[in-house]
DNA sequence: TGACAATAGTCGTTATAACGTATATCCTCA
DNA sequence: TGAGGATATACGTTATAACGACTATTGTCA
């Protein structure tokens, strides 16, 4: 084990704690998100579309892009031509407001409540699998963690 | 609070612990990933990039793409135009084996050392800056849950 | 040996992300 | 009222990611 440490010490000289869970966090992700995006495939969505339709789902009366932009999970500047490609597949739909012209509302369709509809077993059996094994105690506290490091950081 | 209420329990309505973590987990790396962006931006790299750099200067003799690929942590099965575009700015190099002809090696310049070394310190200061509040302690907790959770994910 | 599977990397294509800028609409206040 | 700034969204462009298919080289075993 002489070599394998050694090169671990070099490879990491400018390690830190902050940096090793901020790979641990990544890397961590990344193995997660490759579980959904597989689920999702199922429906030809990515993550990014099926939060957006997630979201429209939580508030059918509808809502204005400049909102859906500010409540996905990854910041998408670009909402337009994200909604462009789910219109197009007719997963929702957008109006012109009457009141402030400059808004454009945007709301689920029918189609698209079903085809979230028809992820929702397997999004939930894929989360069970992937983090199930922690239980409810170190889930809690793994999510009390991440939300405490959120709301301090600079 | 009443309505407020109403609405997060119907929002909620598929949600589960695990998913809450899930959902705790993008939005920290999401945010976490930003500022790195930041920093990186200073020296025009993506993150993917600084990622290659960084694995290549912990083995200077060099290493064949596709363990490249193996050690990323986020993985990209097209090291190829990745590398591409480092060798095209100098700062790695390739040349293929000599022993097996399909392997390539890639190495990094002087000139890429630099580069990297000069993100050395802006790097450390945003790791302390976004995760420092947490303490010593917390962190560790942190990443034993994650290393945890990913060692025995399905 | 020599056919075949396995491996390492490359490339074509399409979709998506990132960035800056443009356009339309609204709001405020002199 | 009307000029200037703020806001909401759209779009042009470039870079990157994702997915397959393709080529070259090596290893294996009948």
């Amino acid at each position: 084990m002489k070599e394998s440490t050694a090169s671990r010490k070099s490879r990491r000289r400018l390690s830190c704690p902050e940096e090793d869970t901020f790979l641990e966090l990544l890397r961590t992700t990344d193995m997660l998100s490759r579980g959904m995006v597989g689920v999702l495939r199922g429906e030809e969505l990515s993550p990014t579309q099926y939060n957006v339709l997630r979201i429209l789902r939580g508030a059918l009366e509808g809502l204005p892009c400049g909102e859906i932009a500010h409540r996905m999970i990854t910041r998408d500047p670009d909402v337009t031509r994200l909604l462009d490609r789910l219109e197009r597949r007719g997963l929702i739909s957008r109006c012109r407001e009457t009141k402030d012209r400059r808004t454009v509302m945007a709301r689920i369709t029918p189609e698209g409540l079903k085809v979230v509809g028809r992820l929702d077993e397997p999004v939930l059996a894929a989360h069970r699998r992937q983090l199930g094994h922690l239980g409810r105690e170190r889930l809690a506290a793994l999510t009390e963690l991440l939300t405490v490091a959120r709301s301090r950081m600079a």
